[in-house]
DNA sequence: CATCGGTGGTGCAAAATCGATCCGGCTGGA
DNA sequence: TCCAGCCGGATCGATTTTGCACCACCGATG
């Protein structure tokens, strides 16, 4: 196998037209480029220069390598070029994951506030049910609710957000149908691979023993704001509802932290430099209707 | 300015996944593999892999360096087979690459006689189990059997050859001992991967339902010839073993056709030309033996 | 004819690279 | 649970490559 950087070697005497010109380009002695050269064709089995008193002359099969050396050469180029150009330049692709409900009911408005900011960012979000592995680099950066801290990943880098609580919510219709003595039976929906959770109760209203059970969160919301029952929810869904209200004597519970994680490799780019200062700064402004303090609604 | 040779250890790394692979590949310790991937990593000031426990992994920046070192590869690849297609001379290496079957059980005298008979030329016998990669240079001339003519990669020249057919053999001694009534059972002699060929009938002979199972083509040879079962071969080695014959009642089949193959610049070179019209006259000579058809053995 | 600025080529010591190990960590199968 | 077989990383002589000085040669020039 040829040494590749021999090639460099080869371009530059066959451009300066001497073996000294070319080693002076390369900031080398020029015996260097002499033996670098006569390596190459002893490799090649073939000679690429004429030895003249005056300097080294491409030969037939010389000229027929400059056309491929040129190649590697501006393949090298465009090598360095673009390895230089992403790691300070803002354009090129963010991919963000996070749980569904924090996309659609919280941070969906700043998402497009960051988009709208740096057009140069082609942002993808990632937002399935299930949690994108940012070692395996399907995401650059991940939001999560994390309820013990034991459990982030170690070879990620983790940014503290606010916490996150959440209370029992139901219809403010239902609510009043209850007070006024509807018989209807009120229900707890959950989710069904959840179930109820042990620190949520039922407050002053009483549910009978038959939960409704949902897949999908989304659905949850959508049938306790019909009045199906009550169900638990994060504050920051519950109280930015107006047609929830929380039941009566149920208190809140914290759910866990944010936090924005982010890998080794890419946290050093601008683009993950730029976006995770700006959501965590939306985050902490965030923080007290997440923490289900009362808000002040317009 | 980067070392271009880093380049090669970079693709090295890429592709097998981990330092030490790579180093075996490219024939040197692991050591030199981490310092030179450190070396580029910190002349081009970015991380080309993520370092894991289990391996290196491209990172984004890698990602993209990657395709512009496959450039770079195979401009390499081109400038050797324009270098080595120029060479007329007879001195010099040609490399052929063929199944081991074939090299061992066929062509090896034949292989010996051309470098008798060209002294100059320096052989150089390509016989792994996997498929040499002309067009990376790995060898200039390729024998293959080709099973479907559509196979064949565009940017080589083929040259023709016979057809190859195989049939179902077993010992003579075992056929015997059958015969005479033995009670020991016959089974299938197979390669792992391949397992028993359809078009394969076990003729007058019944064998038991499990297989003898063999991961190489030799083994499969030994095995038969020690009259453990029937198996199938092709019939230049069936025949031409004085100790197996064909199993009474079986069919032969083709199993494809001899194919003499060439990169487009080396086909040029006398030493290429000069292999591949003798190989291709022995490989006449050769027809009716790899036909199948009678033998007469002295 | 001597000189000067250019060329390629060579020998030797210094410096950089590589080979060869050893080590600790991780993983998957026994 | 242990252990074999991977992995990357660190280390230290040995080897290769490089820097550097020096040489012979050629042609132009005064």
């Amino acid at each position: 196998m040829i040494d590749w950087d021999d090639i460099r070697y080869f371009l530059a005497v066959a451009r300066g037209g001497s073996v000294r010109a070319a080693a002076e380009g390369l900031g080398v002695y020029h015996s260097t480029v002499l033996r670098r050269i006569a390596q190459l064709e002893e490799r090649l089995g073939a000679q690429m220069f004429e030895k003249l008193p005056s300097g080294y002359r491409l030969t037939a099969a010389g000229e027929e390598v400059l056309e491929l050396a040129n190649q590697m050469e501006a393949s090298s180029h465009q090598l360095e070029t673009r390895v230089f150009g992403r790691d300070q330049s803002v354009r090129g692709l963010l991919r963000v994951t996070l749980a569904p409900t924090l996309a659609t009911h919280l941070l969906m408005p700043d998402l497009a506030d960051f988009a709208c900011l740096h057009p140069d960012i082609e942002m993808e979000i990632v937002s399935s049910g299930e949690l994108a592995n940012l070692t395996n680099r399907e995401a650059d950066v991940a939001i999560r609710v994390v309820y013990d801290r034991k459990t982030l990943p170690l070879n990620l880098h983790g940014l503290k957000g606010p916490e996150l609580f959440g209370g029992v919510y139901m219809s403010c219709d239902r609510l009043a149908a209850w007070r006024a003595g509807a018989p209807d039976p009120i229900r707890w929906i959950v989710i069904s691979i959840h179930g109820i959770p042990d620190w949520a109760s039922e407050g002053e209203v009483r549910t009978t023993g038959v939960p409704f059970r949902t897949t999908d969160g989304e659905a949850q919301i959508v049938a306790v704001r019909q009045g199906l029952g009550i169900t638990t929810l994060p504050c920051f869904v519950g109280d930015a509802d107006p047609l929830l209200v929380r039941v009566p004597g149920t208190d809140l519970h914290m759910y866990g932290t944010l936090w924005l994680l982010t890998q080794g490799e890419t946290r050093k780019t601008k683009r993950v430099r730029l976006f995770t200062e700006f959501v965590s700064r939306r985050l902490s402004a965030y923080a007290p209707l997440l923490a289900g303090l009362p808000i002040s609604r317009d």
